[in-house]
DNA sequence: AAGTTGACCAAAT
DNA sequence: TATTTGGCCAACT
C-alpha cells in the first residue's frame, strides 16, 4: 500500500524543517507558512505524523510558551532541548529572538541576512 | 453515530 | 491584563 502522505502534513514538514537551531515559530505561524491559515491545531498531529524527526521542539505556542503543561515530562523535554541550542526562556516566557519586530517570521524561515 | 478533545489563535469583551 | 468566543477538524470516547 502506498504511504501517500496529505499535503498538509508535507507542507508542515518542511516548513519545520526549515526552523533555524535557537530560533522559534508558533503552530499558527507554521500553518499560514505552509498555505494552511487557521489550522494551527493540525500543526501537533501533522508533526507526529511525520516519518524523520522533525525539530519540533522549536514549535511553541504564539505568546512564545511551551504549549505543554507546565512542568510535565514532554514540557521539560522541549524545555531543555530549546536551552541547549540557545534559546533564553524567563519565567516560562521565551525571550524574543530579534529586536525587530515585524521581521521575525522571515528571520525565522529565511535568516537575517536579507534587506 | 454523536459528542468531546486538543502540543492553537486572533479578536472581542 | 484576563477571560470568553468562534473557527478548525482529525482522532478519540
Amino acid at each position: 500500500m502506498s504511504v501517500e502522505a496529505k499535503p498538509f502534513d508535507e507542507s508542515v514538514w518542511q516548513v519545520v524543517k526549515g526552523i533555524k537551531v535557537g530560533r522559534v515559530m508558533s503552530y499558527g505561524d507554521v500553518a499560514r507558512v505552509a498555505g494552511f491559515p487557521r489550522r494551527a491545531r493540525m500543526v501537533a498531529r501533522a508533526m507526529g505524523r511525520s516519518p524523520e524527526l522533525l525539530p519540533w521542539h522549536r514549535v511553541v505556542r504564539s505568546n512564545l510558551t511551551i504549549a505543554f503543561e507546565a512542568g510535565s515530562e514532554p514540557y521539560l523535554k522541549q524545555e531543555k532541548l530549546l536551552l541547549d541550542e540557545g534559546v533564553k526562556i524567563v519565567k516560562g516566557k521565551i525571550v524574543a529572538i530579534t529586536s525587530d519586530k515585524g521581521r521575525e517570521l522571515d528571520d525565522v524561515l529565511w535568516g537575517p541576512e536579507s534587506n
